[in-house]
DNA sequence: TTGTACGCGTTATCAG
DNA sequence: CTGATAACGCGTACAA
């Protein structure tokens, strides 16, 4: 039924291992049987079977990418450069999400391998999976991440940088009390508290309010921000989930942006520069991002066969830019 | 190096084929062996090579998953619960995102094809694109839109019936002038037109914008009704990706929703009910048509066996449901 | 109940 | 330059 190598060398009078070589352009063949082969194979609409060719060479051409949500624009950005890239060197993306359940990611990964991919891109994992990772021996590159003992490359965004940015930003435009709200990180509040101590500004942990990369964070935070007894007069978002709908939950206050909240975002998006004002926003570089995780991860897995034992993973941080637009100005007076 | 089924067989003192049955489940094992079987899988961390079994049962347990793209959070959450269905049936997605481009989507069919898929899942698909998928007699389901002669059953919303409903919506608030982009879709215009003639109102052609689907077409449409002679007081967007870019530009306008405008969408998402006001919309009930798209496939995928040749192919729409909320308002006094 | 042997479609080795 | 032939890891008739 299905038309394989066989039936292409019967119709062109040749052999499968002439075919196989003519099809996979090995110069190790006539020219001219090679022509009629070609024909051949078109004319009987052959496809090479990825799995049998996967069995024989151990090398399927997939990478998989495991990924906690497509909510984020970021995300879905992030994993169109991911797929056009390993494209573009011939390898197929195989995505799993996780919806940031440690199982579910375990789950993925077991699955993937199972799959034969030749590598994996790991975005935002947990310390089990992780684990499993590493033990498996597997090509990988950490996304958003560095984990203690990695499984491979890490590369990440510089957050404490941006967020010392973006607070450096609102201090500069003379607010004092500044919220923040993110999905936990160190790097974030480490960031937030350099900014403020640099500017001998008073620190106020109440104007932190860290949960985890979703919406409830993002409506949450707002509303505990908001019924402060000194409430700020500025907002740091952390990341995409938070402000989608944070911002939203801050206009429900009847809070105008920005006369009486000033509001900085991390995870740039369209949407931002379309709402009206628009939202002035840390742009995290997704393009960059997502080429250096592919070449890193392209590069382990051609020196895999290799394998140094005891490999040093490299860390990699790509810079991030604050977009200044609209949504800051001057605090309020008293 | 990899541990195989013959890595099982020898630590457990068994033949592969022993192996083999024990850990599919068969019944013709004693269950003593297997208990011994099952240990020695475990303990070697033995994994099934998916690449070797899909060759010798010509089965992947894979199905494809063809989509314009991830902007739309419609599409977006639809690959979720597809692949959440799928997996469900022990099949896994592999997913490409064509970016709309006729020769994308053929190379995406292509590939999969390539990779021994089971089944493959179109939405929004080309005629050409369309014939190829025939031709490989691969089962296949389309989404969204029904080809004239399809590869597959057909899901597809309404588009006619939310379309009219939308438009009556309106019709009813007072509207008689109301504008309506999409992405060209001649249910949409049909049912703009049967709900404004029903409602003996004039035939404006003026009032339609169809462009394509994606953010260009929303701003674009606006501009275009906005700058009319004699604008429209309502608007009705056919899809996410219009609305999105829409629904700002029409404040970048300094109009007002709903005293100056009001908006009625298709394609629900979060962000609707968070906006200010909060956007009424169609809700195009995307888990009902994920499950219905799936049980189709999986049925396919089934009986494709017994390949009957010259199979009828089923075709399904999915009701929509009108939400109400407050971007709708009677039109202002001339 | 278990083992032997073969083949799925491909590539690689080795003769010719 | 080309052709037999042997794997790759697995499932399954068939034999024991």
């Amino acid at each position: 039924m299905a038309v394989d190598l066989r039936a292409v060398a019967e119709l062109s009078g040749v052999s499968v291992s002439t075919v196989s070589r003519a099809l996979r352009g090995s110069p190790r063949v006539n020219s001219r049987t090679r022509a009629k082969v070609l024909r051949a194979a078109e004319s009987l609409n052959y496809r090479p079977n990825a799995a049998a060719r996967g069995l024989r060479t151990r090398q399927s051409q997939l990478v998989g990418v495991v990924i906690p949500n497509l909510v984020s624009v970021t995300f879905v950005n992030l994993f169109s450069h991911l797929q056009a890239g390993f494209r573009a060197h011939g390898y197929e993306t195989v995505l799993s999400v996780t919806n940031g359940e440690p199982e579910q990611e375990l789950a993925a990964f077991a699955t993937l391998l199972g799959h034969q991919i030749d590598g994996v891109i790991a975005i935002g994992s947990y310390s089990v999976s992780t684990d499993f990772l590493r033990e498996s021996r597997l090509p990988a590159v950490h996304l958003f991440n560095a984990p203690d003992q990695p499984a491979g490359d890490c590369v990440t965004i510089n957050e404490f940088e941006s967020t010392q940015d973006a607070i450096g930003h609102l201090i500069s435009h003379g607010h004092r009390r500044i919220g923040c709200i993110d999905g936990s990180s160190e790097p974030t509040v480490a960031g937030y508290e350099y900014a403020v101590r640099k500017h001998d500004l008073p620190m106020d942990p109440q104007l932190l309010h860290l949960g985890k990369y979703d919406t409830e964070t993002g409506t949450e935070g707002v509303d505990k921000l908001v019924a402060l007894d000194d409430p700020p007069t500025a907002i740091f978002f952390g990341c995409y989930e938070n402000w989608l709908s944070g911002i939203p939950r801050l206009l429900e206050h009847g809070l105008t942006i920005p006369d009486q909240m000033s509001v900085v975002c991390r995870d740039d998006a369209e949407m931002l520069r379309w709402w009206r004002p628009s939202i002035s926003a840390v742009d995290v570089q997704v393009p960059a991002i997502a080429k250096l995780a592919v070449d890193r991860l392209v590069d382990a897995m051609a020196t895999d066969e290799g394998a140094l034992t005891e490999q040093r993973h490299g860390k990699y941080q790509v810079a991030t830019t604050l977009i200044k637009r609209h949504s800051v100005a001057d605090p309020p007076r008293r």
